[in-house]
DNA sequence: GTCTATAATGGGATAGAC
DNA sequence: GTCTATCCCATTATAGAC
């Protein structure tokens, strides 16, 4: 595999379990099987590197979330595939996503990572926004009042709830605290090719 | 004032704008006007501070969280100032509360705090699951199904907001990622007390 | 309880050979 | 693109005088 791919991916995988300061050049120099000073070849700065992963993350999730837009299911299966790729990510308590740990360690971010942070999040709330109205049309979803401020709310449970079961090192609390917004899809109801 | 306490002050707000890892003894002793090594011999080793600093602000918060119980006022009123405990630790968008300092950074802590803080969540937890409970039977909050799941929702809504405001810098996600909760909250129901 | 002085370690980063 | 060697700096922590 590319050295560099390699670099992001072990980078990736810390930042995510430990948090982004609390990785060394030197850790991912054991991880990836190369010495610390070949690294500054891919990425002089480590500010570099914090925006490069951040670029790759923001870029593949918004990949998947487009193409689970575009897909022949109700607003309901979407809210709850969209569940689930956070579900995934805390990998039983272990780790929270990127865009979590950024947020939360933002100790020594560089201003563009921020931005990039922040960017990220508006296209989060839009991409709610689009399905929560299309869920308030067809009625897939209950107790739905403002899709705006739902999907605020939505982003922020999700950054909490994987908060909470890293912190528990377990997967329960992600699921308890999700639990209320499953219950409100209904599991079948598509405008385009209903049952 | 007690040194003790001025330090303990400082490590607070250092930890809950920038990280308890991003803050060091030479910050703690220029912020509180003494020599670094001094600050050993309140706290020996960092992770005493954690610990006395988590311990602190644990009960402090449990503390208010009682007077508040045994208010009489609503339910609703009860979970609406619960809201506000955590909007106004969020300052603006320059802090999180500590638990939430520390489910994020919680790289190098070590067990003992971290028992501590899931403590605090289930304890947290707890709290909110009577409330809604409470708010269920005198109808004073809508759509509520299950309390115990409702409880969970509502502490990760909490800090994911205080995440997402945080890094914005503004109050305004956090205002906007509650809205709808609030909106479930009747203003005026009161079992003890109607109007 | 606070100070000066000093370890001891580990971090990010650079220079220059290969 | 990777290496060795090195620099500089910040960090936690300790020893011992006052």
């Amino acid at each position: 595999m590319d050295t560099r791919t390699a670099l992001l991916d072990s980078a990736e995988r810390a930042a995510r379990q430990r948090g982004f300061d609390a990785f060394s050049y030197a850790d991912l120099a054991r991880d990836v099987g190369i010495r610390k000073a070949s690294i500054h070849h891919h990425f002089p700065k480590k500010a570099d590197l914090a925006l490069d992963l951040l670029e790759r993350y923001a870029a593949a999730f918004m990949d998947t979330l487009a193409q689970m837009e575009a897909t022949d299911i109700s607003a309901a299966d979407k809210l709850s595939a969209y569940l689930d790729l956070y579900r995934d990510a805390v990998d039983g308590g272990t780790q929270v996503c990127l865009c979590v740990a950024f947020s939360a360690g933002r100790a020594n971010l560089p201003d563009p990572v921020l931005q990039r942070l922040n960017q990220f999040h508006e296209d989060s709330v839009e991409w709610l926004t689009r399905v929560l109205t299309e869920a308030g049309r067809d009625g897939s979803m209950s107790g739905l009042n403002d899709p705006a401020a739902e999907a605020h709310a939505t982003l922020a449970l999700m950054e909490g709830a994987q908060l909470l079961s890293r912190a528990a090192g377990e997967i329960t609390p992600f699921d308890t605290a999700t639990a209320s917004f499953r219950c409100r899809l209904s599991p079948q109801k598509n405008t385009r090719s209903p049952r």
